[in-house]
DNA sequence: TTGGTGTTATTGGTTCAACCAATATACCAA
DNA sequence: TTGGTATATTGGTTGAACCAATAACACCAA
């Protein structure tokens, strides 16, 4: 299995930069930056390149730029996003095992309520999705996708998809070392098929009770 | 009550008519953009500007570039997030009575839970935080904002800390108007008092039913 | 057929220089 | 104290040029 390399230009790399300056505190929130021909001077990088990794920070809740005036930091705990949280794990993986901690917990709360749910409202065209995922030669870890993407889409809740996106986000490079393993592989596959026929069913019960065990098993594993 | 005008530069219109263009199924997942050098023209902005706007929909999991290739739109259902679904609501907060429904189902699942685990969590520092908003003098809907922060934070689960923003963020605007109403106000100075209560007292079971009754109430208002 | 080697055109990434427009600031006048 | 005015500062926008990765193609060799 190959994953795709990890190619960084400078802006994200700009971006970076400012991120942890921001978390770890050197940037303070209601701080103002210096102008951006000062910042990008001192990056030494080109104003635009600077101000492409700003846009960035903006969208992550980080700061807010007011023209004539300045920019300001943000404090991220009044502004900040998912994907902030995202960006911090994908820079250094290892530091952070309290926010894998708390993401684990957050699935725990939602999984098995997406489950329920799916069995509840699922129709006729996500039938067909599971059924078709089910007979298919993809491999377990590319049906696991699979078949929590139709979960959250059976779930009839648009924040499932994204929620469920998120997790994906962080666990993507996880769930090659989780499958490399054969056990973990048998579990998935039995877990595929019973809670596909538990929504199938409508059995939200069921369905809910069969996410939480296999979420608990995936814990212990990791 | 004033609120702050929301003023919009080039390249935010630039993203939100890509945004709904993407959204709305005239670019479809997997196609490509034309060249920048041509969607600018034809926009009539600078490529530079065009180029902030796509750097914000690339946080949003919109598109992706690759250089010397060209920009690809995403399939958001994929790696779209909850940021993506903010703006979405920004822009047109009429026509998505389905989203609203969504976001108040998800909050009904995460809010007793974040205010159990906040009774079980809390530390010295919260106790006192708690204690000081309620003891301020702060008009009524900047203490349910200070509680409800409070709650998280004690929650002790940084995730807690990110779904309330968004939460917020979506409902900003209605706060104004839900607390604009008497009844509405006194309901939640008790909700404040009570939870705070429970909370200190570490009452998890309490907390968590004060949480889900006031939710209760509010959304029969609304 | 397969894989390597150039060549060329296309396209996103970056830089530079300049100007526009909103804001802050200091100062002045009523 | 209030409101206007001039000036400097700062983010926003534009234009042109060049850099660097990729695609597409032709060609060749094993």
């Amino acid at each position: 299995m190959f994953i795709e390399v990890n190619k960084k230009n400078l802006s994200d790399e700009v971006a970076s930069q400012i991120i942890n300056r921001i978390i770890s505190g050197a940037l303070l929130p209601g701080e103002k930056l210096p102008p951006e021909r000062e910042v990008s001077e001192k990056m030494n990088v080109n104003r635009h390149t600077l101000r492409e990794a700003l846009r960035k920070l903006e969208v992550l809740g980080l700061l807010s730029a007011r023209q004539g005036d300045g920019i300001y930091i943000k404090d991220y705990r009044d502004s900040g996003n998912l994907e902030l949280l995202k960006h911090i794990l994908y820079q250094n993986k290892d530091s952070n095992p309290g926010a894998l901690k708390d993401i684990l917990e957050i699935r725990r709360i939602i999984s098995p309520e997406m489950a329920e749910k799916a069995a509840l409202n699922r129709t006729e065209a996500d039938i067909i999705a599971f059924q078709e995922i089910l007979v298919s030669e993809k491999s377990t870890i590319e049906k696991d996708l699979a078949i929590h993407q139709a979960i959250a889409r059976a779930g009839n809740n648009i924040l499932y998809i994204f929620i469920l996106n998120f997790f994906n986000d962080i666990f993507k490079d996880f769930g090659q070392l989780y499958f490399s393993i054969e056990e973990n592989k048998k579990v998935s596959n039995k877990f595929h098929n019973d809670i596909a026929k538990a929504i199938i069913a409508g059995d939200s019960k069921s369905a809910k009770k069969i996410m939480n065990d296999v979420i608990t098993y995936a814990e212990k594993k990791y």
